[in-house]
DNA sequence: CGTGATGTTGAATAATATCAAAATTCGTGG
DNA sequence: CCACGAATTTTGATATTATTCAACATCACG
């Protein structure tokens, strides 16, 4: 427990293996093609917790993906405080803030110990132009994120705080699910700090949100352990439904 | 003053005469592949208030551009409510929202009417695999409405009506001059509750946030006229700043 | 078993939403 | 040019909600 000894397999072994395939870059993708995409894919050595794959004004050089642990991203302002923009799970592309004007305008942050595949950019789009189906997925992981964001103004423009973080821990479950971990049994990889600041919320309001699912029945929190104990009351709340009439009383049938 | 006659001379003109030639996808083309870009720009009657581009769920078959007028992006909930992503000034691209998916998860709505070029996504990615200029151009022109989506995120993270509102107006009033408008005398396209459904706020705290700044000093309001009076202090409050102590006194100089 | 970081809770304060009404603007037609 | 009515905007009073400052509890880790 206390070592996680680096998976020398894993490593070597490429995107064929990764347990990720799907859900990643390569999904969908021809075997032949598939080995010329590993050839440019570097899998670094495990980043720290607090270490940045890129910072703000950096160069667009590479895409990365974490295929375990995870990440936000942060945009610093003048005065130095930080605003969080997103958090990143594995499979799910970090660095296409840079697409428009070349530049990062966001740095990436590890949240936990991280193992990622670093894309070089220029490789892939030149890889990319040689393989239709590469091409397509990278639309498809471009979309993604550009969905991702949407979601983030989504629950932005929500007033109420209860919403945000029903919206919050609602998405983030979609989101591990899809990784194949379990939706009801999240162990959150930010701190309530973290969430505020993507909340645009007091770190306060967040805990006290979070106490409140807890004492409602939603949810059961042990730290950055949440479980939740009725999905559909969540989500019910995530849009915009008060505490009032809960369909509560044996709940999902009727 | 009661009619705007159609100019139908410049409806003939195309792109190589519009007076957005430099902010729009047009820019900084040569002309030979202006005039193939011509031929695929379809542009329509007026658009009257309150018509649609295009709905959500719609497919991705063009993007617009008004020439003049403004529309408005809206999302539309379940319950329907209705929820604004975007505004939308001459030269500003329209319907990427779609890029990701193929089909559009907004709506887009004209706040005046408005005279807009279309131009048919199939074609113009056939035009612009051509036209390597083109290409970088559609390349800008995309980074800049996901940079604006960025700049909305910026305003919904902030806590405070007063700098949401003040961001907001300090954003439009620099949109408002690269299309060559003055950037302190604006006309505003849309309504308070429009306003109030971008910054995630009650349509009376728009308001007041408004009459506020007015008082301060910063701007006067005359209905959907806005002067921005003060533009450094605008700026100012859009990060952070308290009516603590304004360096005013005789302000713009000293 | 301390110790610093992280998370929770409480009380007072400040800000915003909500409900209601008045004032203004704007388009339209006389 | 003026008057009218509908829609928009402003303003007021009040209730709700979130923030802030502070203390306390808990957790992770050495």
């Amino acid at each position: 427990m206390a070592t996680t000894p680096i998976d020398v397999l894993t490593l070597r072994r490429g995107c064929a293996h990764c347990t990720l395939q799907q859900l990643c870059l390569p999904a969908g993708i021809g075997r032949e093609e598939l080995e010329r995409l590993d050839e440019i894919v570097k899998r670094k050595r495990p980043v720290e917790v607090g270490e940045r794959l890129f910072r703000q004004g950096d160069g667009m050089d590479s895409v990365f993906v974490a295929r375990d642990g995870a990440f936000k991203t942060v945009l610093v302002s003048e005065d130095g405080e930080e605003q969080v923009i997103g958090f990143h799970l594995p499979g799910e592309l970090i660095g296409l803030d840079a697409l428009g004007s070349g530049e990062h305008r966001c740095e990436a942050v590890a949240l936990t110990r991280a193992n990622v595949c670093e894309v070089p950019f220029d490789d892939l789009s030149g890889v990319a132009a040689r393989i239709p189906g590469l091409q397509r997925q990278l639309m498809r992981v471009i979309g993604q994120s550009v969905g991702r964001d949407q979601d983030h103004r989504e629950i932005l423009v929500r007033r109420q705080a209860s919403e945000r973080i029903a919206l919050f821990l609602h998405g983030l479950s979609e989101r591990f699910e899809k990784i194949g971990q379990a939706a009801d049994r999240l162990r959150l990889p930010m701190s309530r700090e973290d969430i505020a600041r993507f909340l645009g919320l007091a770190l306060e309001t967040v805990s006290r949100g979070f106490t409140r699912l807890q004492e409602d029945g939603v949810i059961a929190v042990h730290g950055r352990k949440v479980e939740i104990l009725d999905m559909d009351e969540l989500q019910r709340l995530a849009h915009g439904a008060e505490g009032d009439a809960p369909p509560k009383k044996g709940a999902r049938s009727g």
